[in-house]
DNA sequence: CGCATTTGACCGGCGC
DNA sequence: GCGCCGGTCAAATGCG
């Protein structure tokens, strides 16, 4: 990256360098040449004067102090190699004047001190930045390790009296307004699991009330880790208790309803989140922790002819298999970021559509994201959390399952399935969409997270196009950074479909911004559009469904 | 040699 | 109880 920044800027430097009279004088018997360059040195003092005015110009023209410090790095590094040229040449022929070489050489001392200073600081910025990015880094993970111990803790002490509250029919359930704290509504979510878990194993044989008891403990999980966690940060530990009478009390933003399910509460801890072997008892509290934060889904699928859409994390594949009702084998990922990161995602062709490519998340991150996989993460988070706020909204029927179609994409028939019948919660995104551009909204309203730099987004026009032209997206995240000459290249290159969906942080970003959005307001939405929840036991939804379910709207 | 991928084996849940 | 199925593990293999 250092050399094509420099290579692009040592050019004109060059260029206005060797307009110098700094032409090599090689032949000492020629008294033409000789003359020549005394005529060139005559002008020495007002070229030299343009020519530094020429660079406070450009200076002040520089936008970003870093570039603008290497930059005059640079330039003045010319000055002085030319300079020195010039100066020693001259003077080795006798051609400057003593005056003009004291003259001379103070201006060259002086510009050598300036770019001393200017290396000086250059230096110090460069270690401020890479200081306040590794606090950065440190604090995010800090504030990821208390956030679930203190969900934890919150179990552990409080777990037993949900449950009782459960078992009694409570059936309210606090639904936060609002919310994008990024990275927490999965976990969130996860939580809302993982109480279900422990409330849920002690009866597991009672008929469907319980059920519903269960699922109502998400929702008020759900909200208790919702209030600590955001809204009241500061005071996650004086307020954890407060926040939970308040939940089983029902006051403050409450949203009255059930997570209505249909399967069992066997069924909820069976599959793909059940984590059967970490759920045995030899494992340790961490381990069955993590389990059990593994529960909702996302499913994002879209138009891509890559095995795998890039999406900003790194995944290693852990296994194959072939899925009935589909020929195309499905691929189980597991993110290598960090140590003992939870997140898993499955990948899939449809099998009536093999251009369509299913990639379904599970989970939550343990470590800082890349923006692009930041992007994705809030997308997906905001989904899962929006399917327990859709499920809750829908059971008292104040808002339709499928409800982010319209949050997304209002005039479109659907972009989003929300299953609430499944084993797990699952949104699935569907990107195969072709929305006109009057029909994709960008939210107007600002975004939690801090916005990544931007590759140039796509039109909105072409999203459609782009999802269809999503084959060669791989490489993208290789160039996001490097601001090299091939950039217009390789974003030719680029699928923008993938790119709306993973890497282009404008859409997604967007995206999660419409849906949380969406949710904030999920409270005051209206009924209307009939409900479409799908079964999708045995991830029917991406295994066996017909494609065209998800391509209503082409 | 280290790391990622492949692939068969294994496990638990579910339906019959 | 048995077979099917989804999900995971881990040894074998491939690759840079």
């Amino acid at each position: 990256m250092m050399s094509s920044f420099l290579g692009s800027n040592l050019r004109p430097k060059i260029s206005g360098a060797l307009d110098f009279p700094m032409i090599v004088i090689r032949d000492n018997e020629s008294g033409a040449e000789k003359r020549r360059v005394v005529d060139e040195m005559d002008f020495f003092s007002s070229e030299k004067k343009e020519r530094v005015e020429r660079k406070k110009e450009s200076d002040a023209n520089v936008p970003d102090l870093r570039i603008k410090k290497e930059d005059l790095t640079i330039n003045m590094g010319l000055h002085v190699a030319s300079r020195n040229s010039v100066i020693d040449r001259s003077v080795d022929d006798g051609l400057l004047s003593n005056e003009e070489e004291k003259e001379t050489k103070a201006e060259l001392a002086a510009v050598r001190a300036e770019l001393g200073r200017m290396n000086e600081e250059n230096q110090r910025l460069k270690n401020m930045l890479s200081h306040v990015t590794e606090n950065y880094n440190s604090l995010h993970m800090h504030l990821i390790t208390l956030m679930q111990q203190k969900n934890q803790a919150i179990h552990e002490v409080n777990g037993e009296k949900i449950v009782e509250s459960a078992k009694k029919g409570y059936e309210g359930a606090i639904m936060p307004r609002q919310f994008i704290a990024l990275g927490s509504a999965a976990s969130l979510v996860d939580e809302a699991s993982h109480s279900t878990t422990e409330g849920g194993s002690g009866d597991r044989s009672a008929g469907s009330p319980t059920v519903n008891n269960n699922h109502e403990v998400i929702s008020m999980d759900y909200g208790l880790n919702k209030s600590s966690s955001n809204s009241n940060s500061n005071n996650n530990n004086n307020n954890n208790n407060i926040s939970k009478e308040r939940l089983l009390d029902g006051r403050d933003h409450v949203i009255r309803g059930a997570f209505v399910r249909e399967e069992s509460p066997d069924q909820v801890s069976q599959s793909w989140s059940k984590g059967t072997k970490l759920m045995s008892p030899t494992k340790s509290s961490d381990q069955v922790h993590e389990a059990t934060m593994r529960k909702t889904r996302v499913s994002v699928r879209a138009r891509s002819e890559a095995p795998m859409i890039s999406d900003g994390c790194q995944w290693r594949k852990y296994g194959q298999k072939m899925a009935k009702g589909n020929p195309c084998p499905r691929a189980y990922y597991r993110c290598t970021m960090a140590a003992g990161c939870p997140v898993r995602k499955q990948v899939q062709r449809c099998a009536e559509d093999r251009s369509v490519l299913t990639t379904t998340y599970e989970g939550n991150h343990n470590h800082p994201l890349p923006p692009a996989a930041m992007a994705m993460a809030s997308t997906t988070t905001a989904a899962a959390s929006m399917l327990l706020s859709g499920s809750m909204s829908s059971a008292d029927g104040l808002t339709p399952p499928n409800f982010l179609a319209r949050a997304v994409l209002p005039c479109s028939s659907s972009i989003a399935t929300i299953s609430a019948s499944a084993p797990f919660p699952t949104v699935t995104l569907d990107l195969t969409h072709s929305p006109t551009p009057l029909q994709f909204h960008r939210p107007a309203a600002p975004l939690a997270f801090p916005p990544p730099v931007p590759p140039p987004p796509p039109p909105p026009q072409l999203f459609g196009r782009a999802l269809y032209d999503s084959t060669k997206f791989s490489g993208l995240h290789a160039s996001a950074g490097g601001g090299g000459p091939d950039n217009a290249k390789v974003a030719d290159s680029v699928s923008a479909a993938t790119a709306a969906i993973a890497a282009d942080p404008n859409f997604t970003a967007a995206l999660a911004a419409a849906i949380t959005s969406y949710i904030g307001n999920s409270g005051s939405s209206s009924g209307g559009g009939g409900s479409r929840v799908e079964n999708m036991k045995n991830n029917k939804i991406y295994d066996n469904k017909d494609c065209s379910d998800h391509n209503m709207g082409g």
